[in-house]
Formats: structure tokens, C-alpha cells, sequence
DNA sequence: ATGTCC
């Protein structure tokens, strides 16, 4: 494949073929290097760059790697009049993200208490793949999370004013109801509040460095200070959905997928009742995700009010993964509308951006990128160069290696956890094979991946948290 | 990621 360097950092794979742009690759040569022997991410985004409607380059960030049609770690904006959306760009979980809540507590007050608090949150959010929610709902509550998201959870008495206001969009975007499938609010209204499986996890973190002093401080990150960090999605809701459209689409354009280079790639043009139907169940389902966070913060608060006496848990963000969003950007000198593709990426809007909280809006929107597990996670601030080079937008974690087969002939749970307990990290696990999936090595060096992010400026180090416990599915 | 196969 011809690909050449632009830049440190930036990789240019030329227009060719079916392709109607450029693909760029954002990594440093190692991390390329890896996604180069894994053999098909490269192919992923050049197959995405043949997108109609595709502005400037498809692009995979320093984490990218194999998903599914689309690279994770991938970005593609579209233009908002014709071009498309594809369900394989945003993923099966709609709206999977990541928020960290900030405590007024330092390691100090938790430290000796680590196994009560990691066995409270066990018990209090349901894990793994069974059923349960830590908020209650019946099926009209559920139309009222789908439309309305934590606007729905606030007004029910789940979520405080400044839970709105520090989450991406407020947590709320136009989602339609009656476009997600009964299949999908049935299995959604019993996980309201439920972790999930596979990468998913709730830890608690200790802030170990800070690297902007003033950022950190505008976010409320202290050196020491305890927070926990929240990696979720919208459940057996968002799969549903995007399963259901996939098939959907599949049916309504049947030539089309017989003329893609892969039918995972099965898009519909925007405007098309199929893609209307699409973006108003995507966004329902993002406003689940964003219930099913708010919905665990709340768990968290119950574990800490329990245990230390306070409910100063306070949210400084909440950002998608794994979503599509209408936006204005500049491309050839002119500000246009388009859809922006996001799977496996993280928004990373600058300072001044109009659509960041007031509270933020002078440093950057933070950007939350968890490690894996028992390893650190970091807080950066969107960067400078992120609008010019990346849609806005940096990598979104460490990046798997392994598959999780591998992984799980590669590792024993035991022995990860007694290494981990070894290390001051409680782990507690609902599967032994879900702690074997995660493994630390079976993902990219999260230090890495960040770097790139800061040289490149579209994501910036404010600080870095190390683990104190993890509750896992 | 996912009631990891309606």
C-alpha cells in the first residue's frame, strides 16, 4: 500500500481506486507499525474514504485499529447535504463513552478501605451480561430517556443541574423514540444503570500527575485528589439498534451492498427516510447511554455518602466514544456542514469552541481517555490543531492488540488480579475471561498513544490517574 | 460491544 509521511506523526495514504479522498493515519511509526502488521485497519480506511460525501480524508487515530467495516479509533465526516451515514462508523455501542466524576476526598481518606468500597460498587451496579439497573424504569420512563436523556434522569430526581451542564451536548440529542425497535427497549429498560461487559469498567483513580495547572484546575483535578471514571455504553439498547438498521439497510439497498468492497460498510444517503430513521434511533440511544452513565454516577454517590460521609461527587465531563454528530467545519477555506463519524474517538474541541461549558471553555473541552485496565488513564484537553487536522477529534484509549481470543489464551485472570492486588489495584470481576480479555498487554502503551495526541496539539496532557479499584463485568 | 447463536 502506498502511504507516505507528511509530517511527524501524520501518514498520507493517497486517493486511488474507488476512493473519493485521501485516508491519514495519526500515529507515531511504531503504533504504525502496528496497525501495518495487523494487516487490515489501513485497508478499513481507505475503504472509507470512498464514502460519498467524504470531506478531506478519512482518518484513524494513534489507537486505531480492526472493527467492524470501520477502523475503531476512526473519524469520518461527511457532508451534511450528500453524503451518508453508516452505522459500521459509529459501532453496535451507540454512545459507548467515558466521565469522571471528582470527589473531595485525597487517596489518604480511601486508602485501607479499598475492599469496601470495591465490593459496594460491586453490589450496586449490576455487571456483566445479566439483567438489572440501578434506576428503576417502566417502558414510558424509557421513551422519556430516549427523548430526553439526563434532562429525563434530572427532572425523575437522578441527576443534579451541573451533571447537564458538564456532559457532551448536555446529554441530550434529538432522538426519536419511535424510530428504536420494540427488540431494543425491551432489553434497555431493565439496564438502566448496569455496566456491561468486555472493556467496560468502573474505577476508582487517584490523580498521580498534573501536567497543565491551570486546566487542572479548571476541570477541579487536584494531585491526589480521588476521582472515578465511568466506561459505558447503551447495552443490549444500542446493539439492538444498530443490528436492526444494519439489516434494514441491507434490505432497502441491496445493489449497494453487492458493490461495496465490504458489506460491512452498508450505508444510507442522508435525507433517505432509512438514514432519517437511523440518526433519530442513534440519538435515542445515545440519550440511553448517557441515562445508563448518569444512572451509575448516582451508585457511586449512594458507595461514597455510605462509606466516607460526603456527596461531594461532582461530574467534570461526559464524552461519546461511538456517535455521528452534525457540526460545522472548515474544509477548503469554507465553513460547511457535515456528519462527523465517530468510533472509537473522542471529541476534542479547542478552547473558545461555543459548544464547550462556560466553566471550560477558556482551556479546551476535556478529553477522558482510559488506560487499560490497572494501568493509568489520563485527562487531556482538546487541542489546538485538532479542528485543522482530525474533525475535531483524538483517540479514545490505549488501542487493543489482541484480540480477545488471544488475550484469553495469552492470560489467567488470577494472576493478573493477585498482580494487580500486589500493585494497590482492586480488582473485582464478575468473569474471570472478561479480566483475561483485558489484560494490560493485550493493549497498545495508553503512554503512546497520548504522546502522539499532545506532539500532534489535537489533544492535550492535563493529568494522569492510576488506579485504585476496578470493578469489572 | 452484545440475552458473545432466534
Amino acid at each position: 500500500m502506498d502511504l507516505t509521511e507528511l509530517t511527524e506523526n501524520v501518514y498520507e495514504i493517497p486517493q486511488e481506486g474507488e476512493m473519493r479522498a485521501p485516508a491519514r493515519v495519526f500515529a507515531s511509526e511504531p503504533l504504525l507499525r502496528k496497525m501495518q502488521e495487523e494487516g487490515r485497519t489501513l485497508g478499513q480506511i481507505r475503504n472509507v474514504a470512498a464514502l460519498p460525501g467524504i470531506q478531506k480524508y478519512s482518518l484513524v487515530l494513534p489507537d486505531g485499529h480492526l472493527g467492524y467495516g470501520f477502523p475503531i479509533g476512526g473519524v469520518a465526516a461527511v457532508s451534511a447535504e450528500d453524503g451518508v451515514v453508516s452505522p459500521g462508523g459509529i459501532g453496535f455501542d451507540i454512545n459507548c463513552g467515558v466521565r469522571v466524576l471528582r470527589t473531595d476526598l485525597d487517596y489518604a481518606d480511601v486508602e485501607g478501605h479499598e475492599q469496601e468500597l470495591v465490593e459496594r460498587l460491586y453490589d450496586l451496579v449490576p455487571c456483566g451480561l445479566g439483567k438489572g439497573g440501578y434506576v428503576d424504569v417502566d417502558r414510558e420512563d424509557l421513551d422519556g430517556i430516549l427523548e430526553d436523556g439526563i434532562e429525563w434522569m434530572a427532572q425523575a430526581g437522578h441527576a443534579r443541574p451541573a451533571d447537564l451542564a458538564h456532559c457532551e451536548e448536555e446529554g441530550r440529542l434529538d432522538g426519536d423514540p419511535d424510530a428504536v425497535p420494540d427488540d431494543a427497549k425491551r432489553r434497555g429498560v431493565k439496564q438502566v444503570g448496569s455496566l456491561g461487559s468486555g472493556n467496560h469498567f468502573l474505577e476508582v483513580q487517584r490523580v498521580a500527575d498534573i501536567y497543565d495547572d491551570e486546566t487542572a484546575e479548571a476541570y477541579g483535578l487536584r494531585e491526589d485528589g480521588v476521582v472515578v471514571m465511568i466506561h459505558s455504553g447503551s447495552r443490549g439498547l444500542g446493539h439492538q439498534v444498530c443490528q436492526d438498521y444494519i439489516r434494514r439497510f441491507e434490505k432497502t439497498y441491496p445493489d449497494l451492498v453487492d458493490s461495496l468492497p465490504d458489506r460491512q460498510l452498508v450505508y444510507a444517503p442522508l435525507g433517505d427516510q432509512a438514514a432519517e430513521d437511523y440518526l433519530g434511533a442513534m440519538n435515542a440511544a445515545a440519550n440511553f447511554a448517557w441515562a445508563n452513565r448518569q444512572a451509575m454516577t448516582q451508585a457511586v454517590r449512594e458507595a461514597f455518602l455510605d462509606l466516607f460521609g460526603t456527596d461531594d461527587v461532582e461530574l467534570v465531563y461526559d464524552v461519546c466514544h461511538n456517535v455521528a454528530k452534525e457540526e460545522t467545519h472548515e474544509v477548503d477555506g469554507e465553513q460547511r456542514e457535515v456528519l462527523v463519524h465517530r468510533k472509537g474517538a473522542t471529541r476534542a474541541f479547542p478552547a473558545g469552541h461555543p459548544e464547550i461549558p462556560g466553566a471550560y471553555r477558556d482551556v479546551g473541552q476535556p478529553v477522558l481517555l482510559p488506560g487499560s485496565m490497572g494501568t493509568h488513564s489520563y485527562v487531556l484537553a482538546g487541542g489546538e490543531r485538532s479542528m485543522d487536522l482530525t474533525f475535531g477529534s483524538t483517540a479514545h484509549g490505549a488501542g487493543r492488540l489482541k484480540s480477545r481470543t488471544q488475550a484469553k489464551k495469552d492470560y489467567e485472570a488470577g494472576d493478573l488480579q493477585q498482580r494487580l492486588r500486589s500493585e494497590g489495584v482492586y480488582v473485582k470481576a464478575r468473569s474471570g475471561e472478561t479480566v483475561a480479555e483485558e489484560a494490560p498487554g493485550a493493549y497498545k502503551d495508553v503512554d503512546e498513544v497520548v504522546r502522539v495526541s499532545d506532539a500532534l496539539g489535537i489533544g492535550t496532557k492535563v493529568a494522569r490517574m492510576r488506579p485504585i479499584a476496578n470493578v469489572k463485568g
